[in-house]
DNA sequence: TATTGTTATACTCTATAACTATA
DNA sequence: TATAGTTATAGAGTATAACAATA
């Protein structure tokens, strides 16, 4: 007769400790964000953008890991309140050079201290220490594998 | 004159981390458990349920972090394939008792084994005890804050 | 009056398909 | 013919609202 199993915590499957970071996470930094009138997936955008040469929408889609159409809207919104550019690229004028306006700079400025702080407020039950190895094993974990190619998937 | 911030890598945010992290380790266990005919999703439901004494939908849901209403169709289909019983709380006939039955406990131990498999491929770029210390950092951030209440939300 | 399970509905998010203008 | 941006549409996922049965 097998030995029934133990309850099981859902809180020890990986999977559960990682959706539920990400939740908490998000709703931190949406909240800390949320009175500039962004959130975190619109952040993603700014930093994508400073102290970068202009790209192409689809450029920047490709590094925040969204569909082009999905920047469409993102972009919209920026444009719409003077934080970004978009201009036809005059070496190709299928493609919308999109850059980061003086006021969009100012936001991300202001944007970045937020969501810093509140990255802060997540990490705030680990050591420094543990809080680097924490972000260093997720890049460790994410990294393409080694000897393949580097290709964005 | 300020000085134009450098270009910020989207992959040094923590919550770009987390995010991918979690979306991979998702895509990894879902194969992994898809030729039992169930999800990630799923699991955490025979998760739950597994060794303990027979409980309702709701007390199962708020263990999931779900809504009462998205247990049903989760109950719906392992009771159609005869993993779970339902039945009427004898002493409060509004609940269901809800329980994991011979058949279930069998698919929950393969899909355990395959899903620890998948974790394992999830941090097979990591020491041994670097993986460990990323899932005790996880389960600290993620800790009810001490000297408050331990309710569920 | 409140609670459990259920159903129907709405909402969010994102991708797919189709169109346009350029190449 | 292929590609960038756009728009409309559809799908997955989950929550909210309303209802029946029970407390």
């Amino acid at each position: 007769m097998p030995t029934p199993p133990p309850p099981m915590e859902p809180h020890d499957a990986l999977g559960y400790l990682v959706k539920h970071a990400h939740l908490r996470l998000t709703a931190l930094t949406d909240a800390a964000l949320a009175p500039l009138g962004i959130d975190s997936k619109d952040f993603g955008v700014l930093r994508v953008l400073v102290g970068r040469a202009p790209m192409s929408q689809q450029e920047a889609a490709a590094k925040l890991g969204v569909d082009r159409t999905t920047m469409v809207a993102l972009i919209d919104a920026f444009e719409a309140r003077g934080a970004v550019t978009r201009r036809p690229d005059p070496n190709d004028r299928r493609r919308n050079a999109i850059e980061l306006t003086e006021r969009g700079l100012a936001l991300y400025r202001k944007a970045d201290a937020a969501y810093v702080a509140a990255e802060g407020r997540f990490l705030a039950p680990l050591d420094p220490a543990v809080a680097t190895q924490l972000r260093q094993a997720l890049r460790t974990v994410l990294a393409p594998p080694e000897g393949r190619d580097r290709d964005e998937r």
